[in-house]
DNA sequence: TAAAATCAGTACACAAGTGTATTGAATAGG
DNA sequence: CCTATTCAATACACTTGTGTACTGATTTTA
């Protein structure tokens, strides 16, 4: 009964694929992190038995890898996307990264969690810390290209996009849980408003 | 021969306390997070048998448990010992919060570890989610109310505040690696240095 | 349609973890 | 000193997870 229960949740006889099985390790990350991820555990909300796991993957550990590079190739991916969409209006070209950044975070809460999980594993893993450096080091440069067109200033430039960005992570920390989505964004939104406003009063000379 | 070997680690015949597997509980966390916390392993760093274990607590869930509000106590303490030294000096008390601060997370590396594994586990457990919500506001009021004397404008100080402890947490995460400890703690050092003159020459009004 | 490739199930062996009951040793108090 | 109390060890039952070998069922495709 229950076997049958659970098979139903699949869409009727389809057979998986690999990406259906990362699919349900995202979610499973989501959920509870990555010791969540348990071969038997999702291919019980898969609907099937582990015999469909191990043909699909050598063992747990190829699961965990595939997952792993397959968000930080999309994430760089948006990263470039981010980078390449400029206007001759830095400040709105500013506004919009922001926007882009909050939203990523606010609308795609199953990403935001995939990544604070990520931090988690990364804080044991080297490489994965590794990764999250360069992922770190890359966002954080585009947030500082940006306010460099905006304010002139290089350290200015550095110092505020290093301010913003650990804001922004913090934010999908602290003050994010469940129930109170949008209060550090509204934090966040307000604060970069005022910012704005005050760097493009004094752009051109050191803040 | 491993059984013993491990059993020298201990000093010498010296019967455990519940503080005692208390204390190899966090280190437990602060190097795996919290799924790092079993009986069995704990039990071999500190070279005994769960024997000793369920003599001092009943179960897993127990020590996790006292584990938690060991940490919470310990942290509102610290928050209210903060909350008390004021000075006349707005400024200089502001700087002393922002520089203990900064050593809570730079100096004591193990209780940040420790408490991004409390984050992560937040995420899971919704108790423990209250009791993050719970210290993150006391935390912030704090740097707030330093903020409110130096600015006068209340919107501000609590805009700045939520700037500044979001930033402090993502630190945490972010740019923390192990090897380039200080990184992060630099920038931030810089920013509010820099803020902070701002802040003064505009106090008074909103900024 | 027959054979080959693809996906899934079953059964087994193994490991690591929890929790209980019982016994054993060391220490402290009377 | 000897008897309680406190702490630790041992042995057992149980659960949950991985991985392997093999078999079975469906699709593809030739």
């Amino acid at each position: 009964m229950k076997p049958i229960a659970e098979t139903r949740k699949r869409k009727e006889t389809t057979r998986l694929s690999r990406d259906d099985w990362l699919d349900a390790a995202f979610a499973a990350v989501v959920q509870g992190g990555f010791d969540n991820v348990r071969v038997l555990t999702i291919a019980d909300t898969l609907g099937v038995t582990r015999g469909s796991f191990y043909w699909h993957f050598a063992d747990h550990a190829e699961l965990i890898a595939a997952l792993l590079s397959r968000w930080m190739a999309r994430e760089i991916e948006l990263d470039l996307t981010l980078q390449s969409d400029a206007t001759d209006d830095a400040q709105a070209d500013l506004e919009r990264l922001l926007e882009a950044a909050l939203a990523h975070a606010g609308v795609d809460l199953e990403n935001m969690q995939f990544e604070l999980s990520l931090r988690s594993l990364g804080r044991r893993d080297p490489a994965v810390a590794i990764m999250l450096v360069d992922l770190d080091q890359r966002r954080m440069s585009l947030f500082e290209s940006k306010f460099q067109r905006l304010t002139g200033d290089a350290k200015t430039a550095s110092e505020l996009a290093a301010l913003f960005y650990l804001a922004m992570v913090g934010s999908h920390q602290a003050l994010g849980r469940p129930g109170s989505p949008p209060q550090a964004k509204e934090y966040l939104r307000s604060i970069i408003a005022h910012y704005l406003i005050h760097s493009q009063a004094s752009a051109g000379r050191p803040l």
